[in-house]
DNA sequence: GTCTATATTAGGATAGAC
DNA sequence: GTCTATCCTAATATAGAC
């Protein structure tokens, strides 16, 4: 059977969070958010009777692709650390737009978000104090990924970063 | 004579910042911003115009603090990279809500505060670099502060972060 | 399931009194 | 320099046709 075609509810979610990610939450309202998938206001609030259900929606969709993403960072051809590195940099994936435009969300005061963001780092630390078997290092790497993630979504992002933190790391037998 | 009051002014910037850190860009209105600071909106409107020039009034106050800062930093007692750990975990200051304001502005895709974020972090990576003489681990550690500081912006902050850290820069023989 | 039309409130800004 | 009253537009949401 051919490709499936994305559905209007998954366009409408693609489009709110792209509006999050790129021109913040005060961009992102309803009009903005139906224009963007080419859907009319009343078919957006079809699928999602409030803005409230389409933050919940966002959110419940990130939580399922974490899942995920821990599991791939647990069993990664070159270790955890250096997946959670890369990751931790914007790669355009659909996972780090879902990750930013809930940090928008959270930074509006939103307990809902801040729960689905801190079980997603509670995911990541684990794998990495398993992997690394040391609370401290474990920590002060995902200081580092914390710091790759902030930058890039502020647009401070250095693009020798990651060359930088690979060499310190290595200094600490990590890589 | 007596020690000055806060002016109007300034505690319309005031109430500007706290909205924003503590709610975000969405609820930091003009309304609301007269209100927490105890003052009509015609009196806001007659110290800032549009809501734009509270904005570039906010970001000139925050480039004159991150000035004063990178001097602090420099001079500070126990070295630099101490001073900006410390610093990178809120501890209420004024500096720290007019940095937590303007980035919630850059988010909002604001070239203004983009640049003015810009200009304080290369100011911070000078003296790193320069006190370190390692372009590597200069960078890693300003990322160590900004993973620091996204947490504690975003409601992650881990208490025993800074610890951790420390026993790790002391490994790198840094602090 | 998607649309248009419309109601309702909130946000930004002006005018003019004090 | 600060206030109240008011205007205009944008944002969320509802109603009902197709």
């Amino acid at each position: 059977m051919p490709a499936t075609e994305r559905s209007t509810r998954d366009r409408l979610l693609d489009a709110f969070e792209t509006l999050l990610v790129t021109a913040g939450s005060r961009a992102a309202t309803l009009d903005a958010v139906a224009a963007e998938a080419d859907v009319s206001k009343g078919g957006l609030l079809y699928h999602f009777p409030s803005k409230d259900e389409l933050v919940d929606a966002m959110l419940e969709r990130l939580r399922e692709m974490g899942a995920a993403d821990a599991e791939r960072m647990a069993a990664a051809k070159n270790g955890p650390v250096a997946y959670y590195l890369e990751t931790s940099v914007n790669n355009g994936s659909d996972f780090d737009r879902a990750l930013t435009a809930a940090a928008r969300i959270a930074q509006e005061n939103d307990s809902r978000a801040g729960a689905a963001l801190a079980d997603l780092r509670d995911g990541w630390f684990a794998v990495l104090r398993e992997h690394l078997g040391d609370e401290a290092l474990a920590r002060t790497i995902q200081l580092i990924g914390d710091g790759l993630y902030f930058d890039d979504t502020t647009g401070l992002a250095e693009k020798s970063a990651l060359k930088h933190v690979r060499a310190v790391l290595k200094r600490l037998d990590v890589l």
